[in-house]
DNA sequence: TTTATATGGTTCCATATAGAACGAATATCG
DNA sequence: CGATATTCGTTCTATATGGAACCATATAAA
C-alpha cells in the first residue's frame, strides 16, 4: 500500500473568529475560570457578541488544524486531497462537483486534487454511461488503506473533544446540531446557492 | 469613513468535512427527511464515523463563507484583516501575534493584513512600552466603522442559524459549547501548543 | 436541424499564502 | 558582564489557491 506521497505543502486554513448576537444567557467562565487562558482568546470566545459561531469556529479548528497537519506529514495529501478520499470512503462513486458543492472548495481545486489522487493510484475514474461529462470517481485499495490508517485519528479527536461530555449531553449535542444542520438546508438550498 | 478599500481576490477556505467516530445514538434525519437535500451531503452528514466535527465543520461554513464574502465585497478587506479589525473590536490594544496564536492565522499573514489596515488608516500600532519587540494595535475611528457596519450582518447571520432553537435550547447548546471549549484548553495548552 | 443555455471538468494565470531565514529587542544563565 | 536562547515582527520566495475563460457534453427552445 502506497502510503508514500511527496511530502509537500502544509496549507493549515480555517481560523476560529467572528461569532454572534447572543440572546443567550451567557454562562461565563463561571467554574472553569481556566488556568491562564490568554486574555484575547478569553475575549473573542466569551465577550464576544457572536459568541456561537465564535464557539463553532473554534472548535473546527482545534479540530482540523491538528489532524490535517498530520495527514499532510503522514500521507503527503494536502486537506483537499485528503477530502476527496474521505469523501469516497463515505460515500463511493460520487462525482468531482458533488463534492465541490457540498465541501465549497473550488472545483478547480477538487479538479486538481482528483488528478494527483488518480496519479497515485489511490482513487479511479470513468465516465458516466448517462451523461458522459461526470466523472465517477471510486476508492481503490491503497486509497482505502488511507482512510483505514486516519479514521482512528480523526475518530480519536473527536473523543478527545466530546471528552468533557457526558452521553447524556453528547446525545443532546448531536440533537441540537442536527436541528441547525438540517434547517440550514431548506433555506440556503433555495435563497443563496450554497457555496462554491 | 473610508469603508472603501480596493476590492481585491476573494479568499473564502474552511470547507466541512470529517466528523469523528459516533458513540451517540444518531438520531437519523427522522422527520425532517429534508427536502431534496443531494445525497452526498447528506452521506458526510448522517453516515459519518465523524459525525460531531462534520457537523461543526458545516456549521462553521455556512456561516462563515457568505459573511466574508460580503466583507469582500463590501470593504475590499479579507478574512485575515477583517479578523483583525474584529478583534481589536473585541479586545482593544492587543498585538499581531496574540492574534495570531488565537486565530490560528501565521504571523506573517497577520503581518500584512496589519501592515494593510495601516495603511488603509483603520488602525494605529505603537510600540509597547516595557517590551519595544511588541506592537500595541489599536482600532481608529474608521476602523471601528467598519466593525459597527459588519455587526449587525454577523449577528443576523447567527440569528438565522439559531432560528431552529428554541431559546431553551440555545442555552443548552451555548452550555454544552462552552464545555467542550474551555476542556480543549486544559489539555492543548500544554501538550501540543496552539498553533500558529 | 440550428441556436442558446446550462453543467462537469480542465487550463491559465495573477496573487495570496505560508514556510524559512532573518533582524531587533529581551530574557536567561554562566 | 558576555553568551545563548526566545520571541515579535518583517522580508523573501516557492507554491498552492481560486477566479475567469475555456472545451465538451447535454438540455431547452425555436
Amino acid at each position: 500500500m502506497p502510503l508514500t506521497g511527496t511530502a509537500r505543502r502544509k496549507t493549515q486554513q480555517d481560523a476560529a473568529e467572528s461569532g454572534t448576537s447572543a440572546l443567550v444567557a451567557e454562562s461565563e467562565p463561571a467554574r472553569l475560570d481556566r488556568k491562564r487562558l490568554d486574555v484575547f482568546t478569553h475575549a473573542r470566545l466569551w465577550k464576544n457578541p457572536c459568541g456561537f459561531a465564535a464557539r463553532f469556529n473554534y472548535i473546527a479548528l482545534r479540530y482540523n488544524v491538528p489532524l490535517y497537519g498530520w495527514v499532510e506529514e503522514r500521507f503527503g495529501l494536502s486537506r483537499v486531497e485528503f477530502v476527496v478520499i474521505y469523501s469516497l470512503a463515505i460515500h463511493d462513486g460520487v462525482t468531482a462537483s458533488e463534492i465541490a458543492s457540498s465541501t465549497a472548495f473550488p472545483k478547480n481545486t477538487l479538479s486538481r486534487a482528483v488528478n494527483r489522487l488518480l496519479k497515485l493510484g489511490y482513487i479511479a475514474r470513468k465516465a458516466d454511461g448517462d451523461d458522459r461529462r461526470m466523472q465517477i470517481l471510486t476508492l481503490l485499495p491503497a486509497g482505502r488503506a488511507i482512510y483505514d490508517e486516519a479514521l482512528p485519528r480523526f475518530a480519536g479527536m473527536e473523543q478527545e473533544m466530546l471528552a468533557p461530555l457526558s452521553l447524556v449531553e453528547r446525545e443532546m449535542l448531536s440533537m441540537l446540531l442536527a436541528k441547525v444542520v438540517l434547517a440550514t438546508f431548506g433555506t440556503d438550498q433555495a435563497e443563496q446557492e450554497p457555496q462554491e
